[in-house]
DNA sequence: GTCTATAATTCGATAGAC
DNA sequence: GTCTATCGAATTATAGAC
């Protein structure tokens, strides 16, 4: 719950820290929530399991530190409502394969199958991001919302979840363009 | 009444094991594989947890016997070629949504982002299937049917995996015909 | 700040009585 | 065929020495 107390922050504790975090977030992302030990953390991190308590409480916060998501979705210029689908697809694939924060939504991503509320962290941050996104350009229901939402996943699912073949080593342009004529197809139909 | 052979299954032997196998797949398809435990399962299906590993030997086996899958794709019939998409997108809405195989691709989709060979199944189920498909359309680009693939899988991970809000309680026309639309425009694009 | 030792659970799977 | 009892392993988290 709470976790930020009671840690005076050295040299030493920061770079430890910052070692576990960053060992967190590989294994969180390769093995998903429950099949991530703290020991296995630790051992990547070279330090002891209880210094992982120490710092982050439980396993729980520490997931929740490894993924403080901020979308970054930038706001749609006017002029350009033709090609929003394009626009949103072309975001999505270069946010997706990031670093930060496509690390952070890949483990959501994967975690949201097992947790509840990781589901509802996903469903959350479509709903307030990439459905303003549409309804600036009118494209304001609900359901060409979340299908939109779920095109976008169901990239990020096959990409960087499950492995589909010969997507994970796609043209970042190019399956942007056929993404794009997706999500286009789907805001454009009456 | 006193013939004790493992192979020869009796009345009550049967039940017992029905009785298993639904409980099984309700859970794995709620909870997931590393989160449902044979003990609940045990629970639900009113018998020990002992009778299980006698019935299916582990969890694994018996995870295996629940996600037991026949896609049912159909053959395209000569001269829709103009409707691959719309085809395609009603019958996996369909499909989805069925009891059968529908819950076991809902489990199978669950527990990929879990398990490495739950992800292969998914994707060799569609790898042989979508793809014919697809190629009996002349789409033959593999770029384009992963995609396709993504994007159903993106449905169906919105709307059973997630509980993307609209799009759980949304009617099954529509959403097949707005889905078709997006997958026919990644099929006819250049 | 770091580690050792261990508590307290929970899990899958086994053995054997009836 | 079904259950009781339990094993052995794994996990998160705690307590306390250095």
């Amino acid at each position: 719950m709470s976790s930020e107390d009671a840690s005076i922050p050295t040299a030493k504790g920061r770079r430890s820290r910052e070692a576990i975090l960053r060992a967190a977030a590989a294994r969180f992302e390769s093995d998903g929530f429950d099949r991530t030990t703290v020991r296995g953390i630790a051992k990547d991190a070279g330090i002891d399991a209880a210094m992982i308590v120490r710092y982050f409480g439980s396993k729980e916060s520490l997931f929740l530190a490894a993924t403080s998501i901020d979308l970054e979705l930038p706001r749609l210029e006017a002029g350009s409502e033709r090609d929003t689908g394009f626009a949103l697809a072309r975001h999505a694939v270069a946010l997706w394969g990031s670093e930060t924060p496509g690390r952070a939504l890949r483990i959501l991503l994967r975690a949201s199958t097992q947790d509840a509320e990781a589901s509802a962290r996903v469903g959350d941050v479509f709903a307030t991001q990439v459905l303003p996104f549409l309804a600036d350009d009118g494209a304001r229901s609900p359901v060409r919302a979340s299908l939109v939402t779920a095109q976008i996943l169901g990239y990020a699912f096959g990409r960087y979840v499950i492995g589909l073949d010969p997507l994970v080593d796609v043209d970042d342009e190019e399956v942007a363009r056929r993404l794009g004529g997706a999500l286009q197809a789907v805001i454009d139909a009456p």
